[in-house]
RNA sequence: GCGCCCGUAGCUCAGCUGGACAGAGCAACGGACUUCUAAUCCGUCGGUCGCAGGUUCGAAUCCUGCCGGGCGCACCA
């Protein structure tokens, strides 16, 4: 028996209740019953608090409520017991049979095992990291591309359809200096002061003046531009090499100047113009984003004809919409925090419900430690640790797991030595360590003719403590899967692989799996192999949703 | 000045979106391998959940005000 069964069975238990007048509810039923795992294990294998939850609607004391639900559930097929403690709470233990026929279901579901449909229908667009195309992606941008492609799979297990998205800040200023910085450095000039200064301009430079030679005979104003162009697009090219590499895939990359090229900037503001919140003042024309709690108005075209960056990112938004997402989900970094009002107004202003239709989460930035000291990442100041050198020094392994391991909003240090260390102080090689003992065993298991078989095992036979604890952890990953996705926080995934791991340890430690010397094979035995494949089946498609590999063996 | 995020064990951090005596890893100390991977397991030590109020049957969690830290407030990109 699942959560999601037994929730199923209290529902129906208290709509049946309701409908024979037992209980009188003011207002609705809940739409779920939440099913809790008890930190005390006299509290039973799962608790239930609905009855204090409805002590008000029903005005009667919480404990009646669930004395009244205890007597239904009592009778009912796979709980072995009920009681009623504390205030209210509903405890309730899972007969051994039911317990155990959740190994088989997840040996039956295999990979499927933990996704779900409750996204069905829903197209999702990921946007992240959307770097200036002006140098190789840092450490800075390598949490978002782990916490990106992370809550992007967790969000395809849950149903949706996913896209992936790489925003190119491919126009403007910052670019022209790029392309400034580049052409002085080839003309072995020192680079402007405010422009890039990192060794890679410089070498970026020669090389492109070494393959290009002509790009330097140009005219100064020309020369620029062919330079910025030039290592824009060697640039990208680096940084896909260097995201593919860490398992991190785009499906789109959408150039900000393409959105100019193509007219879409001008269909997006007219289409803003048609709801009716644009104006224009002083030669300029606004956005009235303070209807909808931005703090100021915004520029989309200066009186001066041009277009700001908040046009751009007003038409994308439009563009996105028009292709059929929603959300439209931005992960940005703590640096950009003031722009979340503004895209939930854009969100707004084009008549959309900004709560359904755009999702911006806040990222706090990471910092580095080295040796004890703090890193400080600037990229113009040419001080970057580069996503490349520490997926160098780590795996790629290592430092998706470890970035994946915390919420967004947490403020994280990276440690470089620490996560360079492959040590068990790296939760990624506990829970892989597991996978690899697993495997193990299976492959023992074949050494000896046995095979997991979930259609022929006897499920009541697992009916050990460790192995309850075990069977409770993995059906929990559905739900976990689940949250993850609805929140957007892929490091439930890992601190839930964490805990199984280690419920599998503590389980591995108590029960032998596999027949010892000349012993022959028993039904426990097959049993505990059923356990086995379904615990290895809930680590490696837990570990896949954070892009992490599970070895077979370490 | 206004706004956002964070403050939980010596250190790094969880805490299931209000539940039953606050958790894990690391660090320290002590145990467990003749048979499935010891990258493991078990035990001990360790916390006024920043402070003060409020909401209620019940608060680390929600509200208000302080204190401390990070970040942001352009016809910039």
């Amino acid at each position: 028996m699942t959560p999601e069964q037994l929730s199923r069975v209290v529902a129906d238990a208290l709509a049946a209740l309701v409908a024979e007048g037992a209980l009188v509810l003011h207002g609705d039923l809940p739409r779920e019953v939440r099913v809790e795992r008890p930190k005390v294990k006299e509290h039973g294998d799962y608790a239930m608090n609905v009855a204090l939850q409805l002590a008000k609607q029903a005005g009667r004391p919480p404990r009646e409520i669930a004395e009244l639900l205890a007597a239904r559930l009592a009778s009912a097929t796979g709980i072995a017991h009920v009681e009623v403690a504390g205030p209210g709470f509903l405890n309730v233990r899972v007969g051994a049979g039911a317990q155990g026929a959740v190994a088989g279901a997840i040996v039956a579901a295999g990979e499927a095992y933990g996704r779900s449909d409750v996204l069905r229908g829903r197209r999702v667009n990921v946007e992240f990291i959307s770097a200036n195309p002006t140098g190789p992606l840092h450490l800075g941008h390598t949490r978002w591309a782990a916490l990106g492609d992370a809550i992007g799979r967790v969000l395809a297990a849950a149903g949706a359809q996913v896209t992936r998205e790489f925003y190119i800040n491919d126009r403007g200023a910052q670019m022209d200096k790029f392309g400034a910085s580049l052409a002085a450095a080839a003309a072995g000039q020192p680079v402007p002061d405010d422009g890039y200064h990192g060794d890679y301009v410089v070498e970026l430079a020669s090389q492109i003046a070494v393959d290009r030679p002509e790009l330097s005979e140009l005219p100064a104003d020309e020369r620029v531009a062919a330079f910025r162009d030039e290592g824009y697009r060697r640039q990208l090219v680096e940084q896909r090499a260097q995201l593919d590499g860490f398992r991190t895939h785009f499906d789109v990359w959408a150039s900000e100047s393409a959105l100019h090229d193509d007219d879409r900037v001008k269909h997006g503001i007219e289409r803003l113009r048609e709801q009716g919140h644009l104006y224009e003042a002083d030669g300029a024309l606004w956005m009235r984003t303070t209807d909808f709690g931005d703090d100021r108005d915004r520029v989309l075209v200066r009186s001066n004809g041009a277009f700001t960056y908040f046009a751009s990112d007003s038409a994308y938004y439009v563009d996105k919409r028009e292709r059929g997402f929603s959300p439209c989900i931005y992960l940005l970094g703590a640096d950009h925090h003031g722009y979340v009002n503004r895209l939930r107004a854009i969100a707004a202003c084009a008549g959309d419900d900004p709560d359904r239709d755009i999702d911006v989460l806040i990222g706090q930035l990471v910092k580095v430690v080295r040796g004890g000291q703090e890193l400080r990442l600037s990229r113009r100041a040419g001080t970057i640790l580069s996503l490349q050198e520490v997926v160098d020094l780590t795996g790629v392994d290592a430092l998706r797991y470890t970035l994946c391991r915390f919420p967004a909003d947490s403020p994280m240090t990276v440690d470089i030595d620490l996560v360079t260390r492959t040590s068990n102080d790296n939760p990624v090689y506990y829970v892989q360590y597991a996978h690899a003992r697993l495997s193990s065993i299976l492959r023992n298991a074949v050494g000896l003719g046995l095979a997991a078989d979930a259609d022929t095992y006897d499920p009541a036979l697992l009916a050990h403590q460790r192995e309850g604890d075990l069977l409770r952890a993995l059906a929990d990953l559905p739900r976990v899967v689940e949250q993850a996705a609805a929140l957007r926080e892929p490091h439930r995934v890992a601190r839930y692989l964490e805990e199984t791991a280690a419920t599998f340890h503590r389980f591995y430690d108590e029960c032998r799996v596999l027949p010892m010397g000349d012993e022959e094979a028993g039904d426990l035995h097959r049993a505990r192999l059923v356990l086995v494949a379904a615990t290895r089946l809930v680590l490696g498609n837990g570990l896949s949703l954070l892009g992490v590999t599970a070895p077979e063996r370490m």
